[in-house]
RNA sequence: CGCGGGGUGGAGCAGCCUGGUAGCUCGUCAGGCUCAUAACCUGAAGGUCGUAGGUUCAAAUCCUACCCCCGCAACCA
């Protein structure tokens, strides 16, 4: 066995286990999956990880509001998340847990670490405390008269001590580091934002804990248990806990712990797949807490922009809402992918419409894919007995540019733009099939030389269209590629697909993506 | 001055970093084709690229100011 290489490691956010999922979760996961599928595709091995982020206030009292237990009620909403994940199609490696002891072991080691290495200290807050919310107030929800808006029930005021973490003098380093990794926060604009912002304030020390008394739901703290961990210290070490628990060796290392046999290196990860929302999160407190821990930062945070629905916030409260779940069951796994991938780049945002979801399945789905896959091997079918003949490639140029154009989008993570160039092949097919008239050739036998080459270019493009969708719509890549009479589906960006050999069979024709004229 | 995003033909978007015929999908109008999922192809109409200045031989693209829309604003310890 060679020695396991560093592998592509691409997480998404680990969601909070305090509702259903919604658009918002389905298009970050999306999104990592198209990428950590394309990479695949390139020959990397890759390690994708998703989850969910169970400790906290909000779900110790959503706990007690049903009834159940804390641990009972995340194990009930897990359920219900991993058949989430099954539903959209995502190809992780693993689903982690906060609650899980590998996560929490991890956690306190770090804790510990740290706290041997004198980076916490303890000290006392005093400020307005609302029982019925269980926060602490500021002075920003302080109204005019002095008083704070009942909503937040009795308000007292409270002196507490906390642990604090050192995060107060490590900015110059962090700015200096954005700055001379250029691809350290992407989008661009987003880099600036974070410039903007430590360049701008003074970094306060990280408050690191919350008193057990108060909220119990979460990590003890090692050295002093009448504390658990605050809630983002927790969940950002989910991007290094699952890979210690598989024995990554620059952790095992940094936190003493041993790997195991055949442990993948995964750390540093390649990409942490964040909304815009959690921003500060991972590009100030998570750098500065992995330098403290002694590990590099990751190469790359890449943040997404958020939905509207048709030009509107999506709001429970308004009705104002897409089920990803609704809509995957009405026009398939795949449609889905493509429109959050085809509609909106990696960074703006976004506007779903009903209307813009309904147009790009008809047109570019049914219309261009489909019906070119469609009248392709249809006429492969009824011109040449359902063989395709072997001829000359007339596409060939066009076929490489797209394949060269694609594959490179999809290594800058521009899925958009990887769209839009398999999507221009697309055109250009069904642009050679007007010209050269393939069914008026038919019927003169003089031309079969003509006819073969048209039905045997026809062949290759289907086919490399299939490999190039792939990382978007595999469902469909795959009864693309069936259809054209291959077992195995080639997922391989490292070389273009080797030519369809003379003889080949194609399989059972059918709609890959059927028209949708009427309500079903 | 809280932070951030946006304003491109009727709709939704790309292009802007690395200035140099304004591109894509839909819609409208007129043709063509018939292999195909009433699909496909061609052509046309339609844009002072928010406004006003500036830099430049040249600005949607760079700079400045302004107007308008939108999102975020935390377990804020």
């Amino acid at each position: 066995m060679p020695p396991m290489s560093k592998r592509f490691y691409i997480t998404t956010a680990i969601d909070y286990a305090n509702g259903a999922p919604h658009l918002g979760h389905a298009y970050e996961k999306v999104l990592s999956d198209v990428i950590a599928r394309a990479r695949r595709a390139m020959g990397e091995e890759v390690f994708f990880l998703t989850g969910l982020d169970e400790h906290g206030q909000k779900v110790q009292q959503a706990a007690i509001a049903e009834g159940k237990s804390p641990q009972a009620y995340c194990d009930d909403l897990a359920v219900g998340w991993n058949e989430f994940v099954a539903k959209l199609g995502l190809s992780n490696n693993d689903f982690v847990r906060t609650t899980q002891a590998r996560h929490k072991e991890v956690v306190q080691a770090i804790l510990s670490k740290l706290h041997a290495d004198g980076q916490f200290y303890r000290a006392g807050h005093k400020g307005f405390y609302s029982l019925g919310a269980e926060t602490f107030l500021t002075e920003k929800e302080r109204l005019p008269n002095g008083t704070f808006d009942p909503s937040y029930g009795k308000v007292i005021e409270l002196e507490e001590e906390n642990y604090y973490f050192k995060l107060g003098e490590q900015q110059d380093w962090l700015i200096g580091y954005i700055e001379s990794n250029p691809d350290f926060i992407t989008p661009e604009y987003r880099r600036n934002e974070v410039l903007g912002f430590i360049k701008n304030e003074k970094l306060e020390d990280l408050c690191i804990s919350r008193p057990a008394a108060r909220l119990h739901w979460g990590i003890p703290l090692p050295f002093d248990p009448s504390y658990v961990t605050w809630v983002w210290f927790d969940a950002l070490v989910n991007y290094i806990s699952i890979p210690c628990a598989h024995g990554d060796p620059v952790i095992g290392k940094a936190l003493s712990v041993s790997p195991g046999p055949n442990a993948p290196a995964l750390w540093p990860a390649d990409i942490h797949m964040i909304g815009k929302d959690i921003l500060k999160f991972h590009a100030v407190y998570w750098p500065i807490m992995l330098k403290a821990m002694g590990l590099t930062l990751p190469k790359q945070i890449l943040v997404h922009g958020w939905w509207q629905k048709e030009g509107q916030k999506l709001s429970k409260s308004t009705g104002n809402v897409v089920d990803p779940v609704a809509v995957i069951d009405e026009w398939g796994l795949d449609a889905f992918r493509y429109y959050l991938v085809r509609e909106l780049d990696i960074g703006p945002d976004g506007n779903w419409t009903d209307a813009g979801f309904r147009s790009r399945y008809q047109s570019e789905l049914a219309n261009g894919l489909g019906n070119l896959v469609n009248r392709s091997l249809s006429m492969i079918g009824r011109y040449h007995d359902g063989v395709v003949p072997s001829g000359t490639h007339q596409l060939a140029a066009e076929m490489a540019e797209a394949w060269t154009t694609t594959i490179a989008a999809y290594r800058s993570n521009s899925l958009q733009e990887a769209l839009q160039r398999t999507g221009a092949l697309i055109t250009r097919a069904n642009q050679y099939i007007d010209q050269t008239s393939p069914f008026k050739i038919a019927k003169d036998p003089a031309r079969a030389d003509d006819l073969n080459n048209i039905l045997y270019t026809l062949a290759e493009v289907c086919r490399t269209l299939g490999v190039l969708l792939w990382p978007v719509i595999p469902g469909a890549s795959e009864k693309l590629q069936r259809q054209l009479g291959f077992q195995s589906v080639n997922t391989d960006f490292t070389k273009p697909a080797p030519a369809i050999a003379p003889g080949h069979r194609i399989g059972q024709i059918f709609p890959l993506f059927p028209r949708k004229d009427r309500p079903a």
